[in-house]
DNA sequence: AATAATTAGGTGTAAATACACTCGGTTGAT
DNA sequence: ATCAACCGAGTGTATTTACACCTAATTATT
């Protein structure tokens, strides 16, 4: 039965496993995120911290796990995002009336660090939005969005 | 001049922001990313070491500046992530001809762990592509190619 | 009212990511 | 032959990601 003997990959076509989704569009998140914060380099927020306050610019006070929904990020991933913000006091957390439930909020210092942020990042979108084409990025949006419903909850 | 004051950042439209090609990719790929790891959830690679097990099984061994090229992936975080590789002996490091650099090898260990990842891989990817479209997919994957040409060196 | 089930949230642990910096080896210019 | 420039790779530090597990509060069931 040979059982030590490693099986023989080589027949197996690269090109199937090259064409992984998750690869790909993992690989996509690494270069555009690198592409965004070169913009970003000499501003106060991360690209990551640039979204959640953005959110927040808008939506504000917001619980935890409603933020985390809405950014389609795991619930305990957004409270470990959220530490180094209110170390630097851009966010601060206050009770709910559920007293299970805390509540993010932007503070004045926060809302300074974004709109010092916003002018990079405008010129990072704006730059690669037109060197992709505006109608071709909607369109990718788009099927981004099919992607993503797609893979929440697969089984 | 009323420096204390937060600027009005409602103004704003959230759409603008909403539409962040950094954001929405990243959020696609932590979505894609979970449904992958549901499939491989009882196997023996992660999905970025099922990544750069793929790429050994076709060229090998590789300096771990070439593969990191190959993976768009910077040559740092490679480092960190061949890691775990190493500690559980699914690849093995030797020395180059030239001094600096080191060689990465699959092992007979790393291709069973791969060997044995394969198949739940190819369920997540079949049933996701079936779901998507065949064709879709073949033109969304183009067009991350593009997103990660138009992102590499933007300066 | 008592208890079970559910819900909001945090922590331990581990992987993935990348910048700034460092070190040693190699190559090129004088 | 020397020395500067460059190249391959690792480390320190910090952020991002997420599963398994835990706690406390709330809601539903009996």
């Amino acid at each position: 039965m040979n059982s030590t003997t490693s099986p023989d990959l080589r027949a197996l076509d690269l090109s199937e496993t090259a064409n992984c989704a998750c690869f790909n569009v993992r690989k996509t998140a690494r270069s555009i995120t690198q592409y965004y914060a070169s913009f970003l380099a000499n501003s106060p927020l991360k690209e990551t911290q640039f979204s959640i306050l953005s959110v927040l610019t808008q939506t504000e006070p917001l619980p935890i796990g409603k933020l985390a929904e809405i950014l389609l990020m795991e619930r305990t991933t957004l409270t470990r995002n959220l530490k180094p913000l209110i170390l630097r006091d851009f966010i601060s957390i206050s009770p709910g009336k559920d007293k299970r439930s805390r509540l993010v909020s932007l503070t004045n210092t926060g809302s300074k660090a974004f709109a010092e942020t916003l002018p990079q990042w405008q010129k990072a979108q704006k730059n690669l939005i037109a060197k992709f084409g505006k109608v071709k990025w909607a369109l990718l949006r788009k099927q981004l969005t099919t992607l993503q419903s797609l893979t929440i909850d697969p089984m």
